[in-house]
DNA sequence: AGGACTTATGCTCGCATCGAGCATTACTGC
DNA sequence: GCAGTAATGCTCGATGCGAGCATAAGTCCT
């Protein structure tokens, strides 16, 4: 009825992020022949005593995982974000989550981050889809309206700016080029948009996370929620690499990371594997107190 | 009844900013013998279409005001942080919005941030209130606790890490230095809390939007939402010293914003105030797609 | 008019950080 | 022994930033 009170639901959704085989893996739920989901669920209002715990009860219940670093990331709560609520109106609080597994869970399975935003991807030079897909249709949308171009212009460069993965997901939506804008407007997705599409907006909040993620590294020690206990400098950088989806100085990395205290060496030696032996390190706490905002400070600058 | 399915309320919250008189400021509702709260209202379910846009329809009905930035910070959900709301859940999703205006619109005023926190004012060196008060009281509370200590150590520095806004508040909130302590077991305040207190859990609020706002000076041009559209490098250097609670070398400042490009000069000047006259700026938006992280870097390293 | 005071603006050191590369060491595999 | 691979040590040069000196151009007071 109508004049029943609009209802609000509240849905704790989850990024949970993983780096292995030197890719960034975001863990999905669902059967593989549909679009991939994030794990969610709803807020219990009375058992929660906190959002973060209530989200940390929804992924246990549903990929059988006890996540350790979680941070909120954004509130999600356009009209029509989810089309099947019904007349319920449903907000999502995102969280983003790091693990060190690689063992997909229960129900569950890791998908491939830059599947999502193969545009992302810049290790290996910038991805052909940028230039070939992405560019000319953006200028083709752009036409001649300067605030279109000026936002094209700033979210893809030059300089690149590794950190604005929203805006970019978001232009993209906006000129048609991502699968979820014939699906939003209801019709049957061409399948020929760039990058892999999921459910509802789960794309827009995995671009969120990404995001925010790549910032964060550069000033909070995050990486190591992704690491083992101990690690060679290569792994570390591996997984930085992977993350920012740029390719670093080797020596400069080892300099910096070194230098501002961030990892200390553990005497051991791993072998094995071609090439010297790389010593273990582990990371160091106490740069926490020491320096301000530890992280990887020059990775966009 | 208990049987009836619990429910959850949506909340939008506004920390409306303003930098004047070389102070920051915060927008606050409510008469003036009670403890001062943040401008608010529920998320009309059907009405708002985002809920950015249910938060610009709050402030206007509340205080009149249109405001022009407005960033989504964080959403407050911690059962128990609304003792009025009954059985009902109150989530409430808290934005940051920065306004020009310095005269407090209707049934507002404008609240000192540094009334609420003269611990983060660190303009004229260290705040008395830390060594006298705050210092000695944290040292008592952690003891020999060696995570206590260290999470003191953390948040205090040195170094200090004007960032840090909410760890500190959450900090004195642990070891009962400010009176939300009391308020939040029920009990009258002392009154003896460090800083002035806030209704419900707006204080934490409020701390969460300090320290996000100066955590965004350093990487985005946002300190010009604050300015009018012309501005001297002198007023563009208070306002950025206001809300980071630091001073900064002035020739620095000029060569920084001017080298970087954040500022073009109009080739008018201002007199009248004593001193040499003044040439007036205004901020250059071209810097968004020249450089990938615009704003005063050098704030906090 | 002159001097004190205030603010704006230009410039120059010195240090730390960072990008880029060279050189050497110590393993594995054939 | 030789090729290949990765680890590690070190050195330039450019740039950014902290700190300070010096000068310019107003106001205000006497």
């Amino acid at each position: 009825m109508d004049t029943a009170p609009a209802q609000v639901t509240v849905a704790l959704d989850a990024v949970i992020m993983a780096v292995s085989d030197r890719q960034p893996r975001l863990l999905v739920v669902g059967p593989e022949s549909d679009l991939p989901v994030l794990p969610a669920g709803p807020l219990d209002p009375r058992g929660d005593a906190t959002l973060e715990l209530g989200l940390r009860r929804c992924v246990v219940e549903q990929t059988g995982l006890e996540v350790g670093y979680v941070e909120q990331l954004y509130t999600f709560g356009d009209r029509g974000r989810r089309p099947d609520a019904g007349p319920q109106r449903q907000l999502s609080v995102a969280y983003l989550a790091l693990v060190r597994e690689a063992a997909p869970p229960l129900e569950a399975g890791f998908l491939d981050v830059y599947e999502l935003f193969p545009w992302e991807d810049h290790r290996n030079g910038e991805p052909a889809v940028l230039g070939e897909t992405i560019r000319p249709a953006l200028a083709r949308w752009a036409g001649d309206d300067p605030d279109r171009r000026e936002r094209v212009a700033t979210c893809l460069g030059p300089p690149w700016d590794g950190i604005r993965v929203l805006e970019r997901y978001e232009l993209l939506y906006s000129a048609g080029l991502v699968d979820e804008c014939a699906l939003d407007a209801g019709q049957a997705p061409a399948g020929r948009g760039v990058g892999r599409a999921m459910r509802f907006d789960h794309r827009r909040i995995a671009a969120t996370a990404l995001g925010r993620l790549r910032g964060k590294l550069t000033y909070r020690p995050v990486v190591f929620e992704l690491l083992p206990e101990r690690f060679t400098l290569l792994e570390l950088q591996r997984t930085v690499e992977a993350l920012a989806g740029t390719t670093l100085h080797k020596q400069n990395f080892r300099r910096l990371v070194e230098r501002t205290g961030l990892v200390e060496g553990t005497g051991e030696r791993v072998r094995g594997l071609g090439g010297r032996p790389a010593e273990l390190f582990r990371y160091r706490p106490a740069v926490l107190t020491e320096r301000p905002r530890p992280g990887v400070t020059p990775l966009y600058r």
